[in-house]
RNA sequence: GGCCCGUUAGCUCAGCUGGUAGAGCAUCUGACUCUUAAUCAGAGGGUCGCAGGUUCGAUCCCUGCACGGGUCACCA
């Protein structure tokens, strides 16, 4: 509960008047022909005489959020979250008594309203009120009306604020989610269905991190909370799904950074006959369908630099990337040994499980991912750290994967599936050597996706696109908690 | 987890070498019938994040803790 101020004591003072003066303070509806929004954008373009002529009566309601009282007339803001509407109050239309009433309201009320719509001598679109109606108090005084809510902690833990306060916020998620509304359609458009999978599982897998453990206690055993829908979406491709996507929450038990929120939102989506080439042209007109419907822009600016969001993206090869961008040569790459060296001695000896995957992904990141700035295909993952990956047709000990990177991030992540049920036993395999070397996060062996497997899954090929660093990208935005309504904070005592 | 920074009125922020705090908005009272960051006159509002320490005296210096931000590490 907020500390009692004296501004709060008048809020409650003024509700209980209400109370006593027999209008319901949270009633249960209010008829409203329009919400704010439609009505702005119906009669803003109207002039003065269209208005006047027109005598266009109007009923809506929303939040007072600005007040300008003067002796018998005052003004008035009421909003929706999204747009805002002037309402002008006169002592001689509405009365003394109700106009003393509404003089009385609070910013952060709700309100009905009824009346004509006219244009003031600055031409702003503005409501005469002529009856309205109380239909909820805010009891908790409103940030400053000029600066907003700045405080970033309490934006993200009050975000309710936030959103009707600073309107940059509101249209983040107004992006995030019309963003997300046409990935689906895209998707669909293509014959894919969207389906959903356990989010709870026995065996967490399709992806390499630690997870959040549960505990069922009927069934009085533990489960994961998925750390990826990977290996239940294949299983899917096994029952005959051709094409399938889920858009939903993935939760991975590990740092908290300006890229990483414990639970995040992944788009897979597999498709049934594809391979690798497929899916990264598809991902090419996925980006091209965002731009050409308004959502994503064409270029944003990152650090200085201006990233073009147009494809075709540039590829790059796994190993020829480090080879670039490292001190490295080729052969240095190759040669485990001398890669783990390297890798250990730039990392520290403890901070590093010493395995050629973890090599390679620790290399990769150190030298390569900073340089990845415009949208980036890396390609042909060696199959060390691609344990579900199908072989590279053409190159041995590689795989036909590729991950999309962008803004130093990465994006995307998608491959041929390795249908091979040997070959992926043999990979979970080496996985467990590699988590019995000291890797937590290697994959445990799913028996039951073997089987899987086991019946024939068709070639296919699959990806995952963070949601999350999509909508940061779109948006321009550097901070993945500005993008996710409730980022997760650690609770504050009070 | 390491390092750096922040935490002062409801909100946005000032606060000098250490002498127990200020502004704007918001709130309250009064004036004002086209205002729009309305204006004008007045008023109230603070455990200076929390706990210790140094000092005659701490918002200020020191230590610890909490929360947040940045960065590195972990991590796709």
């Amino acid at each position: 509960m907020p500390e009692i101020t004296d501004e709060i004591k008048v809020r409650e003072e003024k509700l209980k008047k209400l109370r006593e003066s027999g209008i319901e303070p949270y009633p249960y509806s209010y008829d409203i022909k329009e919400n704010i929004s439609a009505i702005v954008k119906k009669y803003k373009n109207k002039s003065e005489e269209e208005l006047e002529k027109e005598k266009i009566e109007i009923s809506t309601a929303g939040r007072i959020i600005a007040k300008r009282i003067m002796g018998g007339a005052s003004f008035f803001h009421l909003t929706n979250g999204k747009d805002k509407l002037q309402l002008y109050l006169k002592k001689n239309i509405v009365g003394n008594e109700n106009y003393k009433l509404f003089k009385s309201f609070d910013l952060g009320d709700f309100v009905g309203v009824e009346g004509k719509l006219f244009k003031t001598r600055t031409g702003e679109l503005t409501v005469v009120v002529e009856n309205f109606e109380f239909l909820s108090k805010c009891l908790l005084p409103l940030p400053e009306k000029w600066h907003g809510l700045q405080d970033k902690e309490l934006r993200f833990r009050q975000r309710y604020l936030d959103l009707f306060i600073n309107p940059g916020s509101r249209e983040i998620f107004e992006k995030r989610f019309k963003m997300i509304r046409e990935i689906r359609r895209f998707l669909d458009s293509r014959d894919y269905i969207e389906v959903e999978t356990p989010m709870m599982q026995p065996i967490p897998g399709g992806a390499i991190a630690r997870p959040f453990i549960t505990h069922h206690n009927a069934l009085n055993m533990d489960l994961y909370l998925r750390i990826a829908p990977e290996l239940y979406l294949k299983r899917l491709l096994v029952g005959g799904f051709e094409r399938v996507y889920e858009i939903n929450r993935n939760f991975r038990n590990e740092g908290i950074s300006s890229q990483h929120n414990p639970e995040f939102t992944m788009l897979e989506f597999y498709q049934a006959y594809s391979d690798f080439e497929d899916l990264i042209e598809l991902t090419e007109e996925l980006f091209q369908d965002l731009i050409d419907k308004g959502i994503a822009p064409e270029k944003i600016e990152f650090e200085g630099d201006e990233i073009k969001l147009t494809p075709p993206f540039k590829k790059l090869d796994f190993i020829e990337a480090i080879e670039k961008y490292s001190p490295l040569s080729k052969e240095e790459i190759l040669d485990k040994e001398k890669l783990i060296n390297h890798a250990l001695k730039l990392a520290g000896e403890d901070n590093l499980t010493p395995t050629y995957g973890k090599a390679l992904d620790y290399v990769f990141d150190e030298y390569v991912k900073e340089n990845l700035v415009q949208p980036t295909f890396v390609m042909n993952h060696p199959e060390e750290i691609s344990p579900l990956s199908k072989p590279h047709r053409k190159m041995p000990g590689r795989t036909e994967r590729f991950e999309l990177f962008m803004a130093k991030m990465e994006l995307a992540n998608g491959f041929s599936e390795l249908n091979d049920p040997e070959i992926q036993l043999q990979r979970f395999k080496e996985q467990v050597k590699d988590r019995e070397a000291g890797d937590e996060e290697a994959h445990l062996i799913d028996y039951d996706y073997i089987k899987a497997l086991q019946y024939g899954m068709p070639p296919a090929a699959g990806e995952g696109i963070g949601i999350d660093r999509l909508t940061m990208i779109i948006t321009g935005t550097r901070s993945i908690k500005e993008v996710i309504l409730f980022p997760l904070l650690k609770p504050k005592e009070e």
